[in-house]
DNA sequence: CGGTCGTTTGATTACGATCAAACGAAGTGG
DNA sequence: CCACTTCGTTTGATCGTAATCAAACGACCG
């Protein structure tokens, strides 16, 4: 169980990647109010249609966002880390236009809109840190729409590997190209518009040409190069540069 | 050519469908200093791996923002109507993750950066306005992430085409499901994540089912229910009713 | 120890890609 | 003004990747 005044720590840590905060920007940030709750694996945070009036942050777990075609069909749009928020967009947009759901036992921090669109008009280093945040996610929305739209299926499911690898790791979440991969075949091939039984064809194939290993949920990347090349993997757009390119 | 007074103005006018803006917020948007350059089709605004100085707003004509695989495939991430910001991410990322190209003829006016963030962060109002664009612009990917990643070929062009509709005809640039559309059905492939190939069948296909019309580029949407149907389309994401929505 | 959930493997199908070629419209230059 | 090119659309034939259908297996859990 996190300790309050930790609970919000790793975010604040995450935004200051993004752009620099003074010490009453951590301090505004870390007064936040908020609800802390502890969620089952697939528990529901927001309902494609909902209105919500709070915005919700993964203290600790997994997290991912996804829409289901009126075929039934799920795509799952983003997967999320501890400390990211899953649904800043709804600081400003009223009406949910997808649904957020845990991939584990998770816990969850919500924040009332109010405080949170309050603290970002009134603040201009955590209003930008904010917007920042949500236009890198629109970045790896951009590069899921080229994975799904035009890599095989060999590609996409590197890919995707490859940006938990880094994703991870940028957070200290990991290392060595070496993680616990919290989803089932089903949920990625969901994010990879794929059917669970051809990931796991790719995933068997990947391994055993040596470019990752597998136990259970675990996977290491074996081969980093290789396994970037057969992914197309450009790592561009997860903007972790940002702070050392202003200063170039 | 664009009147100097009336180049931004439907641009603010597009803010204010979005968010209330005062007359100081107005006044100060159409204050913002800008070079217009008029640029053929095809040509480059921004190019993947630019540290662009300065956001691009499209006064006349059509743009697409795309990126191209490692394959040498392309794929198509968004279309961008006149009025619109075409990268309006790069206000605050400093290196660009794509690439955007005109559709047509256009009027581009390239506004500073630094004049952008600027305004954005001093004005409340307006930074709120532009940060709700980004946002929008985000679920916008999202829905084609689902487009592309699940959904068959029929229900991707049919998607495509009601989108364009709704978004032409809320700023007042089409009525009646009719519009002309600027792209090649190359680039409606390359936006689908199809071939040109296939695009023409499923086109021809709708066309003789009586779903739609075309004549050259022309497009008629002659049963709106049914196409709406077959592409799976809910507007919701388009967020179009922002304001209406938050009096609710 | 049965039951559920996720993974794995095999057999077959089908959707959209690919390859190929003709056609039409618009633009260019002799 | 007409040949000629270029670009985009259209149609046909074949191919291949990933979906679908089906079933067994293994791990975890109550």
């Amino acid at each position: 169980m996190a300790v309050p005044q930790q609970i919000l720590e790793p975010m604040v840590r995450g935004l200051e990647r993004i752009t620099p905060l003074a010490l009453s920007d951590r301090e505004a940030l870390l007064a936040l109010p908020l609800s802390l709750r502890s969620m089952r694996p697939g528990a529901y945070l927001v309902r494609d249609g909902d209105r919500p009036d709070h915005c919700a942050l993964l203290v600790t777990g997994f997290a991912f966002r996804h829409k289901i075609t009126g075929q039934g069909a799920r795509q799952i749009i983003s997967i999320h880390l501890p400390s990211e928020f899953v649904d800043l967009q709804n600081i400003f947009l009223n009406v949910s236009d997808h649904s957020v759901q845990t991939l584990t036992e998770s816990e969850v921090a919500f924040i009332p809109r109010s405080a949170l669109s309050d603290l970002a008009m009134s603040n201009h280093a955590v209003g930008r840190a904010l917007w920042m945040q949500t236009l890198i996610d629109a970045s790896i929305f951009r590069e899921w729409v080229v994975n799904v739209g035009r890599r095989d299926s060999r590609a996409r499911v590197a890919h995707i590997l490859c940006e938990f690898s880094l994703r991870l790791e940028a957070k200290g979440l990991a290392s060595g190209h070496r993680y616990e991969l919290p989803m089932t075949q089903e949920q990625l091939a969901d994010a990879v518009g794929l059917t669970s039984v051809h990931v796991n064809r790719v995933l068997r194939q990947l391994a055993e040409e040596g470019l990752i290993s597998r136990d259970k949920r675990s996977v290491v990347i074996e081969d980093w190069d290789r396994l970037s090349n057969v992914g197309d993997f450009t790592e561009r757009y997860l903007h972790h540069d940002v702070p050392k390119q202003e200063a170039a």
